[in-house]
RNA sequence: GUGGGUAUAGCUCAGCUGGUUAGAGCGCCAGAUUGUGGCUCUGGAGGCCAAGAGUUCGAAUCUCUUUACUCACC
């Protein structure tokens, strides 16, 4: 593995099992548990990286498929890589495109070789494919980069999802031979939809190619929570050790709690800014519809315990005004308080490991208000 | 004053020659959203169809009167 990472655990909660760890990359060290905001288009959608900094966000998400459609990843390389591209200079993970393939499901193909897609901005063919992916990938410059790997949906069979299993195995061991940059670092990522058994497999067969960092995909595609928390319970005796544990595309306030809970060191999840552009918001109290009638009079903050830009000076009578009237601050406030609310979360649920009393919090996390957001 | 037009949901309007619980868009009220194809999606409330009288088995729709608004001309 390359000098430039490294991963360590610092403490690990005596009433948990939940780590605090340190993992470093050649942009900087992310403290885990960490939630990472995503910015699919080279954008945490309406924030400067200024703002993200503001709310602590300490890696970000990229996506390989939509930069790759637009502007190109020639074009991100041309201008200096992906940190320079949109002036982010601390710690970047992209996304391979492999859930653009479930997403995107009736726009492509699915073969051994790889997917053809049709591309959703104008229709053109395109194949991606595990080393395609990497290519992308190493143009971009993330310091964390993801195998090509293929999600399945909720529902789907035993047999469909050994397939989608073994293809994204055989798909992963191409994603490493074709690597080259020793200033990135290749998360290999878990399948086997809702079975136990494949879960294990995929798992054990997984570890045998993760360097410093293991992801788990193709959870919450629909599936209820209490099938997920199984899962990483299953899975859990069998995680590494010695590198960070990603849970893939999850990242509601419940979930994070539960996740962190079960040995997950990082998450990502769009949530909070696709929420924030509908005009909702996590708070103490627990989800907050901010266009409701309920706070045409209210001049408080949307939650008096968060100390982000928005909370200091905005009143949700005031946000609750610019969302009704479509205007574009209102939902670029709403975002920076949810990103700023789930990296808080994160932050006191590291300061209880630590303390050993994670156990504790989540006990008191699920009975309040704030579960239910 | 004379002649014409209009009056249907909070707003802007559809409702053809009369036929069961009168519709749309916007607004309002509420819900959804989990590796972002999202100014998105899903629900809900809200009308004595200007008022009165008539014709008819049956009227938002036809006739008459009144009222309000509006246009043109004196």
């Amino acid at each position: 593995m390359s000098k430039r990472f490294d991963y360590k655990v610092i403490h690990i909660c005596k009433q948990t099992g939940a780590r605090v760890g340190e993992l470093t990359t050649p942009h900087g060290k992310i403290i885990t548990p960490v939630f990472m905001p995503v910015g699919t288009q080279a954008t945490v959608k309406s924030l400067s990286p200024e703002e993200l900094n503001d709310a602590r966000a300490s890696i970000i998400l990229s996506n390989t498929y939509h930069l790759y459609m637009r502007p190109g990843h020639k074009l991100v390389e041309k201008a200096g890589g992906l940190h320079e591209f949109m002036a982010w200079d601390k710690p970047i993970l992209t996304d391979s495109g492999g859930f653009q393939v479930f997403s995107l499901a009736d726009l492509n193909k699915i073969t051994d070789d790889g997917v053809t897609f049709r591309s959703h901005l104008d229709g053109s063919k395109h194949l991606f494919t595990p080393e395609k992916a990497m290519e992308i990938q190493e143009s971009l410059g993330a310091d964390i980069i993801m195998a090509f790997d293929q999600c399945t949906k909720y529902g789907t069979s035993h047999k469909d999802a050994r397939a989608a299993m073994e293809r994204t195995l055989a798909w992963l061991e191409r994603c490493v031979d074709y690597k080259s940059r020793d200033d990135q670092i290749l998360f290999p990522i878990v399948q086997g939809n809702m079975y136990k058994d494949l879960r294990i497999e995929s798992l054990k067969r997984t570890v045998e190619f993760a360097e410093c960092g293991i992801a788990i995909g193709g959870l919450s595609v629909g599936e209820p929570k209490e099938i997920m928390y199984e899962l990483l319970d299953e899975m859990r005796p069998h995680l590494p050790e010695n590198m960070p544990r990603y849970l893939m595309g999850v990242g509601s306030p419940d979930c994070l709690v539960e996740g962190f809970l079960r040995g997950i060191d990082m998450m990502d999840c769009v949530l909070p800014t696709r929420i924030a552009r509908n005009g909702t918001a996590f708070s103490s109290n627990g989800r907050i519809v901010v266009r409701n009638a309920a706070y045409k009079e209210d001049f408080s903050p949307l939650d008096e315990n968060c100390d982000c830009y928005c909370c200091r000076n905005y009143s949700k009578a005031y946000l609750r005004h610019l969302i009704n009237a479509d205007e574009i601050l209102g939902g670029r406030m709403l975002s920076l308080h949810n990103i700023s609310y789930l990296i808080r979360l994160t932050e006191r649920i590291r300061e209880a490991i630590l303390a050993d009393r994670f156990g504790d919090f989540c006990e008191e996390f699920r009975n309040s208000p704030e579960y239910k957001n």
